[in-house]
DNA sequence: GCAAGGTC
């Protein structure tokens, strides 16, 4: 049996159905689904990997000893050398800079004396797709010759390289080819595999450099800066070959937009309309100077034209442009197209891949640009209107057309830009997978249509001897645009008026403006800029800015630096700028092309990019403790909400060590004792200048921003007059009136706690009082819940009104959780639902450990 | 607890 070995699922059934004479036979080995077939009179079976099988990571059991090198210990204590593999790792004796440490250093815990050592730690190769190595294995010890057909690319030859070293471990006679192919049309992998080479340890040792130099760079630099200034586990300071660079753009963007002086201009704009029109018929009109930088002549412009009621039209011009229909998608457009629909690159591509698996879109990482002639387009088109009710009419339209796609750039041949299959259902799809699928089935009707035209119509206008202009687009020929909405502005018409119509004008304004800095890139340039400076490939760019959000080095879209990630950039260019600039990659290029050549090799090219970290991180051990103040004030700034309006020192964000939940505190503490509570729910971002202090009570005001909804602006204070009305009635006590007496139900704040709470006037006969919400203005109602007779108020959110019964023990309020996290009444039942709640965080703890180790354990067998 | 690259 021969064995062929591809790097994904897809290309394993591709290869048999190209390759056998009938159909291929599916079957499974394990759990991995393989395909078995004859060819030329031989059985055959393919199986598809899942990317790289094998992970590179630290040798971590072994130790580091001036005399013995690298040595580990046996259980009995016996020291041995450590049988290292490709002698990749070598001590720093050369290095006479550093002074040695003493012996029996570890790598394995996070420490910066260890850091050293860590530069030149041994690599190791662990299995990451165990299921799948089992597999394999089982496949090669049936089988008498194996080809590895991964991709034909510097990845596809390590993938393969590493396979064959598994299938070598239970089969080490097997005779091996390798099949080269970039596209899985019938010609190319029948010629592929009648011409069979043999693998290129070359390119493959050029791949597994590249793994190296990442991960020892990669893990000696994240080490190193988040030992720097420990912030606690789980604030992991990270650093890359890619994601640092790309870092330093959005860094790099926002010092231009820091360091932009605005400059004063002024306009002159107003509405205008054909005489006797409707007032949705007015159009927008503007001094034909459309920037003043004068002052004086924008004043004496406007003096001539304010308070002017009517205009003469001076000339009319129309012109037409053509709009030509866009390429076919390959990832970064598809990303960048979807970005603009507001779906990030990251998820884009989540989406994209489930589309993918589902069979509604053709595969989803390509740079191809053009579509490939044994594509037909047609059936494609038909296909999609039967199961596209919606765009039945323009797939119509298409089909009834001359059908010419346009192409991009880019053509390579392994797979088709993106596309909609034409199968599958759409209709199941839910709300993202439906908006990236329409995109993608849009785009591709639009790539096969004609251009659109666009008319523009100009009117020059004489306002009392001021020239104004209005302008507005009209499409006048849809073609693609029938298709392909997306980005289109909306139709501008302009009334049909002639060279000397009068016209009326509305509303003339002299306006004082400043010029704006450049814009922050939305996640979708930032993709498109990457791939331009040759940062991360067409796979990897959407998870690395993922990567940054995590890490906290960016936040907002468009895409901002926090103050950590500035401080980030600061430090490192200062004192690594090696891995801040896209120089590292066009370097590792190079030199991984030259051991692809056989002109060096890898345990050269890694061993010297280890002597540059050492370097590096020579320089910067000595600053250390410049670098962690650093990185500590610029996480300080990132929490800072406002200014105490007690002491004027910082308030910040802070987790409470005890019940690790969040409140604003502080910087003065423990001189000063002011907190607040966090508004639950929602992003809290300080705001600026005059906004930023709340006129009634002097705390500072905050920007909300809730997920997917409008964001809106709060005092922090949640017994500030403007979040609260004091001592309002709401209401009288029904236990009192029981009784006999009159009780006057009042709502209060704690002077100590803060807490809001409302309390009869006759507490101490009656002893009812109620919890209320932290936040929120009240109002009564004069109504009581019919359920409990307890009194019902509105509790006005910044999210809105809220209605609620004011008894927290009330059955109305069974239906659903209580969002407050007030507790009851009474003392034992306070105490009771406290201890409920810290078993409760206690579980979620748990949950939360377990679940992230069975993620760990997964993720560890998936690879 | 670390990177970037494949892919599920």
């Amino acid at each position: 049996m021969k064995l062929i070995i591809a790097e994904k699922n897809d290309a394993a059934r591709q290869i048999a159905e190209r390759l056998s004479t009938g159909k291929p036979k599916k079957d499974k080995v394990y759990n991995t689904a393989i395909y078995r077939f004859e060819w030329k009179g031989e059985e055959c079976v393919t199986i598809g990997l899942a990317g790289h099988i094998l992970a590179p990571d630290f040798c971590d059991s072994v130790l580091f000893d001036k005399k013995l090198g690298w040595y580990s210990v046996t259980e009995d204590g016996e020291m041995l050398p450590a049988d290292i593999p490709d002698g990749l790792a070598r001590p720093p004796y050369d290095t006479k800079r550093k002074p040695f440490l003493a012996d029996g250093i570890s790598i394995k815990g996070w420490k910066l004396e260890s850091l050293p050592y860590l530069t030149w730690a041994p690599v190791i190769k662990l299995p990451a797709e165990k299921e799948l190595i089992r597999s394999l294995k089982n496949l090669a010890k049936k089988s008498d010759s194996v080809i590895i057909a991964t991709d034909f690319d510097r990845e596809g030859e390590l993938i393969g390289s590493d396979a064959l070293n598994k299938v070598r471990e239970v089969a080490p006679d097997l005779p091996v080819a390798r099949a080269q192919y970039s596209s899985f049309t019938k010609a190319e992998i029948t010629q592929a595999f009648d011409n069979l080479v043999s693998l290129d340890q070359n390119l493959a040792d050029a791949g597994e450099s590249r793994q190296h130099i990442d991960l020892i760079w990669g893990a000696v630099l994240t080490r190193y800066l988040t030992l720097a200034k420990f912030g606690g586990f789980g604030n992991v300071r990270s650093a890359g070959r890619v994601q640092t660079p790309t870092l330093a753009l959005v860094v790099e963007r926002e010092r231009e937009r820091m360091a932009f002086v605005p400059e004063d201009y002024w306009q002159i704009r107003g509405m205008g309309a054909a005489q006797g029109a409707a007032e949705d018929d007015r159009f927008k009109i503007a001094h034909k100077t459309a920037r003043f930088t004068d002052k004086d002549a924008a004043e004496a412009a406007y003096g001539h034209v304010d308070g002017v009621a009517t205009a003469t039209v001076a000339a009319v011009t129309k012109r037409s442009r053509k709009q030509q229909p866009p390429t076919p998608f390959a990832t970064t457009s598809l990303q960048a197209a979807a970005a603009a629909e507001g779906i990030s690159p990251a998820r884009t591509m989540r989406i994209a891949e489930s589309l993918y698996m589902a069979g509604l879109i053709s595969y989803p990482r390509v740079d191809n640009t053009v579509y490939p002639a044994t594509l037909d387009l047609g059936a494609v088109v038909s296909d999609l209107a039967k199961i596209n009710p919606a765009l039945a009419p323009v797939c119509k339209k298409v089909l009834a057309g001359p059908m010419k796609p346009t192409r991009g750039k880019v053509e390579t041949t392994d797979h088709p830009p993106i596309y909609p299959t034409g199968e599958g259902d759409p209709s199941a799809l839910d709300g993202g997978q439906r908006k990236l699928y329409d995109l993608i089935a849009r785009r591709f009707l639009a790539t096969l249509m004609g251009p659109a035209t666009i008319e523009n119509t100009k009117l020059e206008l004489d306002v009392n001897g001021e020239p104004f202009v209005a302008s507005g687009d009209v499409l006048v020929t849809p073609g693609f645009r029938e298709a392909y909405p997306y980005g289109l502005k909306r139709d501008e018409q302009m009334p049909p008026l002639e060279q000397g119509d009068a016209v009326d004008v509305f509303d003339i304004k002299l306006e004082a403006k400043q010029t704006e800095p450049p814009a922050r890139y939305s996640q979708g340039k930032l993709v498109q800029e990457m791939e331009k400076r040759g940062l991360g490939t067409k796979s990897t760019r959407a998870s690395i800015i993922e990567r940054l959000y995590a890490v906290r080095y960016l936040k907002n879209d468009p895409v901002e630096p926090s103050q950590l990630g500035i401080a980030i950039i600061d430090a490192l260019s200062q004192f690594a700028p090696r891995i801040t600039s896209p120089d590292m990659t066009s370097e590792l290029d190079g030199d991984m092309t030259r051991v692809e050549r056989g002109e060096d090799t890898e345990e050269h090219v890694v061993t010297h990019s280890r002597a540059l970290l050492a370097g590096v991180l020579d320089e910067l051990l000595k600053h250390t403790q410049e670098l962690g103040d650093a990185i500590s004030d610029a996480v300080t700034a990132d929490a800072r909400v406002g200014a105490c309006p007690k002491c004027g020192k910082d308030l910040v964000m802070k987790t409470s060590a005890k019940t690790r939940g969040s409140f604003i505190g502080c910087m003065g503490w423990p001189d000063c004792d002011v907190t607040y509570p966090v508004p639950s729910g929602v992003k809290v971002s300080p705001l600026e200048g005059e906004a930023a202090v709340c006129p009634e009570c002097g705390a500072p005001r905050i920007k909300c921003q809730p997920f997917r909804q409008k964001a809106f602006e709060i005092c922090v204070n949640p017994t500030c007059p403007t979040n609260y009305e004091p001592d309002l009635k709401v209401g009288e006590c029904k236990v009192c009136a029981e009784a006999g007496r009159h009780g006057d139900l009042i709502a209060h704040k704690s002077e100590k706690s803060g807490k809001r709470f409302i309390r009869c006037t006759n507490y101490d006969d009656c002893g009812v009082s109620y919890p209320l919400p932290a936040r929120g203005k009240l109002e009564a109602t004069g109504e009581t819940c019919p359920e409990c007779g307890a009194p019902i108020v509105v509790v006005n959110t910044a999210r809105g009104p809220w209605r609620i019964c004011v008894n927290m023990d009330c059955p109305t309020k069974e239906k659903k959780p209580a969002r407050g996290r007030k507790t009851t009444t009474k003392a034992s039942a306070a105490k009771k639902t406290t201890a409920a709640k810290k078993t409760a965080a206690k579980k979620t703890t748990a949950k939360k450990t377990t679940a992230k180790k069975s993620t760990t354990k997964k993720t560890a067998a998936d690879k």
